[in-house]
DNA sequence: ATTATTATTTAGATACGTCTAAATAATTGT
DNA sequence: ACAATTATTTAGACGTATCTAAATAATAAT
């Protein structure tokens, strides 16, 4: 086997975003939809998508449409891999918060360096989730799935992500202030009060008991 | 003021280029310097020079050479200043050998995030020196001097970060590696034997006993 | 099924960064 | 001081990645 073929940083994010329009599987996705997620012009998407056809990296029939091949797909998750794990690096280590991190693991997830990967894995404790509670592919690719549920729907003894509210009115969101919860903070569900629904949860060290109705609006992403 | 100007990576590695072939002072260089530095043809860096010379970082009179402008400093200091403290970290924190961060360090010093910069400098702990001994720019862009002098040369008490051998025979590198001496270890010098001019030196915790013969073919590079 | 609409591709242009070959300026040797 | 040499710039070309405008294919509507 050949390492990776060289791809240009441009072409890097052509295939970021066709694997992400194809939600990870290996969906067709058009022309137009790469365009928009790109924020380019579909003439574009027709160049660079006939450049990585002859490259081997993805599928592309005129006007049907393109996905990855078993190569753009290692490609394309060898890309996550590199920016959630620089996601985790910068939330973890650097006191970045949830909503910044996004923009510089972005530039970040091009550099080049096997060994710089690695290393940062393991610097980082091998984690299998980023801050946003996505789960970080291997090395070989594999990662686990996770689902997104109301806290009141999880099972008692499992942790998640905390990774948004179905109520978003300003009371609920002081609400959350107050008891210190916000996006990206781990939750794990202590008990259930079966007498009125509500939860002993515990957020960074902290427990705290939450009404039902606090509970069935703060949305968890779980490792299935 | 207004925030640095956009520069490309490419425009980034000419004023790189400039201000090293400078010595850091704001000498003027030449063309076919420029243009060996960077391994590239000379014509290219009369294009690229023109231009930044319009973007108003360099200061450029044809056949008369090119030299920084106040703002290419600085830009060129905080490149520096990237370069070195991500150096320092894939060391420190990421287990890589002196001699393996380089090329990892050039692409990383191109990411664009002060924040990013800055927290990784208070993760270090504003570390002075680079794993080479070099000096790191502080924000503002001041540095202390450092200087390579012969560890027997080297003022009692000081310390130093070891970065190269005037001897290269292979006994005395074997014996480097038996007493676990290598480039980028940080010695301190603790006391001088008159007697027989040897030096009781501290590397890595390690106090070492070595003859003034090894004394005088050991580098160090020290702030000024 | 034919037309209208939308999606996609093609053709031709532009900006960037590079190159080679030719022209011109500066420097060196005698 | 002039010729030879070296350094530098100019002119024109190329590859990448993008764009606009026009052409063509696919899809939807009646």
């Amino acid at each position: 086997m050949f390492g990776t073929i060289f791809m240009t940083l441009s072409e890097e994010d052509y295939i970021k975003a066709i694997y992400h329009l194809g939600k990870g599987d290996n969906t067709t996705v058009s022309t137009n939809g790469v365009a928009e997620q790109m924020e380019t012009k579909p003439s574009s998407v027709t160049d660079m998508v006939k450049k990585l056809s002859e490259k081997g990296v993805v599928n592309y029939r005129p006007y049907k449409g393109v996905s990855l091949t078993e190569h753009g797909q290692k490609i394309a998750l060898s890309l996550v891999r590199k920016h959630r794990l620089w996601e985790v690096f910068l939330v973890e280590k650097l006191n970045f918060s949830w909503d910044e991190v996004h923009e510089v693991a972005e530039q970040l997830e091009h550099i080049k360096s096997e060994k710089l990967i690695d290393q940062l894995d393991k610097h980082l404790g091998f984690p299998e989730v980023d801050p946003h509670g996505d789960p970080i592919p291997s090395k070989k690719g594999e990662f686990k799935k996770t689902i997104k549920k109301l806290l009141n729907e999880v099972a008692i003894g499992t942790s998640g992500i905390c990774v948004g509210v179905k109520d978003s009115s300003p009371p609920f969101l002081k609400f959350l202030d107050k008891n210190k919860i916000a996006l990206g903070d781990t939750i794990l569900i202590l008990e259930k009060e079966e007498f009125d629904g509500s939860f002993y949860i515990q957020v960074k060290d902290i427990k705290i008991h939450i009404s039902n109705q606090i509970a069935s609006n703060l949305y968890l992403k779980i490792t299935a």
